[in-house]
DNA sequence: GCGACAG
DNA sequence: ATCTTGTCGC
């Protein structure tokens, strides 16, 4: 009863603008910014990031615990298309590349990845209308069943509460998050600026958020990364997607987190997808 | 009118 | 997101 497919909600680049908004508030109201995750943030923690320095590591489907959550990264790159017929969307031709890489119990089990056409251009807001359906083609690639979706950009930190985390965690109803490098809308409680790693402050909800109070936390700052004697680090802005409070998505975050700026899932994923973009650039 | 604005 | 060399620091 609660894996019911919800198709109406899938990302179709032919929508008006009005038709994007509206859905994006269905599915912010059907969305839960509650913890139903299943697991505690340490079942899926990762201790030491991949090195990626020699290529990614071989999927081992039978590595390690069979019953632990199943987390999956997703990622995309783009394809510049040569069809320069419609000048006004920027994007004719356009591919996207939309990989995910499962990973349980701390080693890598399957990737996959979808290539689909890209129909509408880059709107701060409506970027689920953009790349969903890769995204959602890429998922259904995917031979296991993710138990978290970690995916790049935003969930609740969202003008209407329905970033592309809480799109795709809703559609198929799985828990979801998101980790942005950059702020969509929303205020940090704290200046951001030179916090040591580890360090976090809620992202509240200003007037531009339309569907919830001023004030209202929508996710986090979290200092991922820093370098003790250097150039400052930004830090991320991590957000629930569905089925997850915004203190266990920070908390999820920062398991998930290995060393580097970006969440291990979320390197494995950017890492996949640029490695796909090269097999189709070059030719197989 | 101007600025802000995930990927 | 994407186009890209060198450069600074650990």
């Amino acid at each position: 009863m609660s894996r019911t497919p919800r198709p109406e909600f899938r990302p179709d680049p032919s929508l008006s603008h009005e038709s994007m908004t509206a859905l994006q508030r269905e599915i912010a109201a059907t969305a839960r910014f509650t913890d139903a995750v299943g697991f505690d943030p340490g079942a899926v923690a990762i201790d030491e990031p991949f090195d990626l320095t020699t290529g990614l590591p071989d999927p081992t489907p039978n590595a390690g615990d069979p019953d632990a959550p199943v987390v999956v990264g997703i990622d995309q790159a783009f394809l510049t298309g040569g069809d320069d017929s419609g000048a006004n969307t920027g994007d004719a031709g356009d591919r996207a590349v939309s990989a995910v890489v499962a990973i349980r119990d701390g080693t890598v089990i399957e990737y996959a990845h979808a290539l689909t056409p890209l129909s509408i251009p880059y709107v701060p807001g409506l970027l689920a209308f953009r790349e969903g359906e890769s995204m959602l083609a890429a998922l259904d690639a995917l031979a296991v069943d993710p138990d978290l979706l970690v995916c790049d950009g935003s969930g609740r930190i969202h003008f209407r509460e329905a970033g592309i985390a809480t799109h795709i965690g809703v559609i198929r109803d799985v828990a979801g998050l998101g980790v942005a490098k950059g702020l969509l809308c929303g205020e940090p409680d704290e200046p951001v600026d030179e916090r040591p790693a580890g360090w976090r402050t809620p992202i509240r909800a200003d007037d531009t958020v339309e569907t919830a109070a001023a004030g209202t936390t929508i996710g986090h700052a979290y200092q991922s990364r820093q370098y003790p004697n250097s150039r400052w680090v930004n830090p991320v802005y991590v957000s629930p997607g569905h089925r997850v409070s915004a203190a266990t998505t920070v908390d999820l975050v920062a398991a998930l987190c290995a060393g580097y700026k970006l969440p291990e899932p979320t390197r494995l994923a950017d890492a996949h997808a640029d490695r796909v973009k090269r097999r189709l650039v070059d030719g197989d």
